[in-house]
DNA sequence: TTGAACCCGACCAAATCACTCGGCTTCTGC
DNA sequence: GCAGAAGCCGAGTGATTTGGTCGGGTTCAA
């Protein structure tokens, strides 16, 4: 499981969709609006959330996503190994044959095995409820979008972008070590 | 703060270094043998350890670095920010000016500081020493390494390297939802 | 003064990231 | 029954990161 700014996408669309999904499917087009990610990519994350059964699609107009199970059934954990599927990443190839020192079987295995366990933990520990209740409790209006205001010929605000430094968990304001 | 392989390597050499330093400092060239991590490599990834004062060098023969401090006081998260140095990534810039949808402040601000501080707590709750600890009860032999055998005209063993995948926090055998 | 060790910057191939584009399939509503 | 809203899909792309090499330093014990 990799931590990387493509994770942090689909939690956060994960969490819109979480809030909205009360009633009736949430098209992509409405999260890219409000998340501020590109279309096509959410596309792409979906695809996978989809293939991982996180989410279920419904086509055709009024279609769009809505969740695969319930929102307290789903962890950060499933989220973020459905778009990162990493499949292996031991360091000594995925046996034991990684020898070449003194003790029998490398470290890094039993080692790095050990952390990742403890990670895949704690994120299996945060569902998408939690997340989303979290919001809610920070006064998130989920008014039913206004999508009134010029329904095709408004002039869709220039995507910005922020260049975005795709660093994960950045540190906040709260002083860590450094 | 991303989760890499850049990250794995690191804490994997500290824990090595956390193993030997009892006895003087440990060379960089003992750690690449025995992990099998490109020395350069492991040079590029000291230095940042010792800018963040994680660790202290101690140049000529019979040099090598030692730990900064005592291994219960450097925790993983510690290591991978000094490895990694994300510096920011909120999403949406940094301020709070991150509009463009009916609530004022977009959403993936808070949300994402929020998650970013548990795992910082997380990682923060797991130090070095703990880190070492569980290898020593593995069984681990940490001999003074016992490199006798053909001092400097040995095959050198091919450095197979895996074309490491380079995603962290694999899925171990435990069977994930997935 | 040799050589073991750290130090440093430039460079590199491969992979990944975040994203675009273009075309398609499916299904609703008129 | 067809226009169009939505999902679906694959190819391509520039920028960045990964993991590493190379070549040269500097420092210091023996």
């Amino acid at each position: 499981m990799r931590l990387t700014t493509k994770g942090r996408f689909a939690v956060t669309a994960m969490i819109d969709l979480g809030l909205r999904s009360t009633n009736g499917p949430v098209a992509l087009a409405a999260i890219s609006a409000r998340q501020q990610i590109s279309l096509s990519y959410l596309e792409q994350l979906f695809g996978k959330l989809r293939r991982a059964e996180l989410v279920e699609s419904t086509r055709g107009p009024g279609g769009g996503y809505s969740l695969g199970r319930a929102a307290d059934e789903i962890t950060v954990a499933d989220i973020i190994t459905a778009v990162d599927e990493p499949i292996d990443a031991t360091g000594c190839g995925g046996r034991e044959n990684c020898m070449g020192n003194d003790n029998g079987k490398c470290m890094t295995h039993d080692l790095w095995t050990a952390l990742n366990t403890k990670m895949i933990d704690f994120l299996s520990s945060i569902s998408l409820k939690k997340l989303v209740d979290e919001q809610l409790v920070k006064g998130i209006s989920v008014v039913e979008s206004p999508v009134k205001r010029a329904i095709s010929s408004a002039p869709v605000v220039k995507p910005i972008r922020i260049t975005a430094p795709n660093s994960v968990f950045a540190l906040g304001d709260a002083a860590l070590t450094k």
